[in-house]
DNA sequence: GGAATAAAGTGGGTAAAAGTGGGTTTTTGT
DNA sequence: ACAAAAACCCACTTTTACCCACTTTATTCC
């Protein structure tokens, strides 16, 4: 399982270090081979290892296709779903697209996201970031699992 | 079961020591084996032994992902949930992003939660701990299992 | 009570590992 | 066939983990 942030930075080629705590584990997961697409919500790219994608793959494929929102659902995710690999030292290449969708530069930010990782934009993700955490403290409706969650 | 409070210093390399009656637990509990994550209402951070931590991540993945205020709990918690090991001489090394987000300079302050150690800024610490004391006095409305808890 | 001893806390040095930066070759697509 | 992009390879730099030694605090024993 994935977990934990890592500053990692893209080189001029656009290739991403995997941090070595994740290596072995997507070694043992999936030979290595990834799937990255987009996440609809946020401007930051999805990674999954590719065993994993396909079983989300098959959900979003079952959808109903006459439903538009599905649809369009399935056009983004399975449409920048691009399978990557990891080089000999450890390292993806991201396509321009992909990094373009994610307004990614030098500096990034790598988040363990349980069964896949999640990449942002350094600057993207901090101000995301204290977003979120000033909206979690807001009095707003929550649902009921996590105002039922003790940490 | 952790309690107290312990005062300890993060040298220049950003380790901890762990206080003595502290270590033989969790070596026992966890193998010295201990994950940090972030605090989403105060600016400081939780530090669980790893079987602890895996349950609660369990919860917080098990909820609904379109939900939006899901997904930002699950960002911030897991985002930030590090594994961390006690080294030869019983000290963590906390990363950089840690320590930026609870503000952690030389002084901190553990405090034992149970389940759980929290660790604070001593200055933050100090001023909270004051602002909870009026707070806990002030007669607002407090939960009937607050109430009824007889110390 | 004070010296001796042990235990805990602290501070770096160093070797190994991880990250980084291209140069060259191969593939792909037009 | 050519240009552009990707894959591959190797070497250099930086960081980290591990180890050891010193200082300070606590404990024991005389």
């Amino acid at each position: 399982m994935f977990r934990g942030l890592s500053a990692v930075n893209l080189d001029a080629k656009g290739r991403l270090a995997i941090p070595m705590k994740y290596r072995q584990l997507l070694v043992d997961l999936c030979a290595g081979r990834l799937v990255a697409t987009i996440d609809t919500e946020e401007r930051c790219l999805l990674i999954y290892p590719v065993d994993e994608w396909e079983i989300i793959q098959a959900k979003i494929e079952a959808l109903p296709s006459f439903n538009p929102s599905a649809r369009r659902i399935q056009r983004l995710l399975i449409g920048h779903a691009t399978d990557i690999e990891l080089d000999a030292n450890g390292r993806i290449l991201l396509s321009q697209p992909l990094r373009e969708y994610a307004q990614l530069e030098k500096e990034t930010v790598l988040l363990g996201q349980g069964k896949k990782l999640e990449l942002w934009s350094k600057d993207l993700w901090t101000s995301r970031r204290d977003e979120y955490i000033a909206e979690v403290n807001a009095p707003e409706v929550l649902p009921d699992e996590l105002l039922n969650l003790s940490l």
